[in-house]
DNA sequence: CGAAAAGTTGAGGATCGTCAACATCTGTGG
DNA sequence: CCACAGATGTTGACGATCCTCAACTTTTCG
């Protein structure tokens, strides 16, 4: 077995016992090999599958009535995408990638050997589950309240801050595989306006950009020009139950 | 022991057998009566312990720099308060009641309880989580991309269809204990335009207000409008282990 | 190398915010 | 039962942010 980013991701936060790895690794038994802008599902496809990304990037999306897109997530190595959809029977998103990639599907029910076996793993899952949720309440606060620049600001930030997770050295400068297109779908702004801030924050020195490299040059000052936390560092883990 | 809400809400989605609904009693062993605009919590707390709402109505926010507030969610009888703060020491969001209302304090640490003896609540509780994190996908979406009265539509159908869970008949007419203030604070607009987009929409007959009575007179015609889905009706249990 | 995709820039316009005055409702104490 | 104060809701004038449209440039990729 080659080295898991889902493992890795879970081992930043708590310390896997061996047998813990191996029924993680269960969900990745299986490889898939995906294209670049490959569209994994559409909204309402019937699906009972997730997966778990092993490399590349993905978003997730929905489409309004009148054909605008609302991009909803980014999913990196490490990540299980498809997740929200485990309540329901027809997929709520749809899912594409940003770039080729390898992904290993799963059925849902293979979550149930993880919740009747490790209740350690359980609790792991479910408070990164609420990581994400927290990320979310994040973002609405950035869309609903804040400007154009701060909403960007923010969304490089989060992303950076998920990064530096499942890759320990990532240091100002990141690559961002990402059009404008759709990080304006992203934040609820048109292109546009995605570009001019863009080109404000990099005249104030607040980044500075080579091609789809971008680097975040006053970290300090952009943070606090959002009011961004950084969520995905460290999880409460005290209350977690000792492996049987 | 008097009817609880919350095994009301989880009782919706599965059969739950005598032993799950002890497991799931001891989470309301103990009762707190609270006031209306009481706070129950500040972002930045340290806190410990989550909440099973018996009674009431109550409202998450978080403060931005400028002094505006975000309102993020809105807790009904049958949920637990504080889920999201489960990864953290410290609370992210300040919580407040919009109502006078029953609580039931519980430590994180009753969660393994429950993780450790039954994988089917546990997968349970963990798909109530999707379904939330499902809402709050749709509330981006709604809050980006669409314009004053979608969002306000959207909002509403949002809490009926919820209320419909815990209180199976509720028709076209329910209380609403919220002031056009936290209504603008939830959904990214003044009060004002509240007050505005509140009155088009009685204009154009697709709701009546009485006080904060509000009465959906033409719920078909509003969920085109948003595009609106009801997340809460049904959730996918078909994958979920059988207790042991 | 050429075509399509992505990004930039500017002009004009729509939606929603701000401010301010006023109206109405709610609850409390006299 | 009434008086009053504070909170909440309404309405209008004006302005800012971001959108739309459109032409153009640059980059990417087959």
């Amino acid at each position: 077995m080659s080295e898991s980013c889902l493992i890795a991701k879970l081992d930043h936060y708590v310390d896997l016992t061996v047998s813990d790895k191996d029924l993680l690794g269960k969900l990745e038994d299986e490889e898939w090999h995906v294209d670049r802008k490959h569209q994994l599902r559409d909204g309402g496809d019937e699906v009972d599958s997730l997966y778990v990304v092993k490399t590349g990037w993905l978003f997730s999306y929905t489409i309004l009535p009148d054909g605008r897109r609302q991009v909803l997530q980014l999913h990196y190595p490490g990540d299980i995408v498809g997740i929200p959809d485990l309540a329901f029977e027809h997929a709520t998103t749809a899912i594409e990638t940003l770039t080729g990639g390898c992904l290993c599907p799963f059925p849902k029910k293979a979550l149930d050997e993880i919740f009747e076996q490790s209740p350690r793993v359980t609790a792991l899952l479910f408070s990164i589950g609420m990581v994400d949720h927290v990320v979310l309440l994040d973002r609405i606060r950035a869309i609903s309240r804040m400007s154009a620049m701060e909403r960007l600001a923010h969304f490089l930030l989060e992303i950076q801050s998920r990064l530096r997770i499942t890759d320990k050295d990532i240091g100002a400068e990141f690559e961002l595989p990402l059009s404008q297109d759709v990080i304006g779908d992203a934040i609820g702004l048109t292109n546009v306006y995605v570009s001019k801030s863009f080109a404000r924050m990099e005249e104030r020195g607040d980044i500075r950009r080579d091609g789809r490299k971008i680097e975040i040059c006053r970290e300090d000052e952009l943070r606090e020009l959002c009011d961004f936390h950084d969520r995905y560092m460290r999880i409460d883990t005290s209350w977690f139950p000792e492996d049987a």
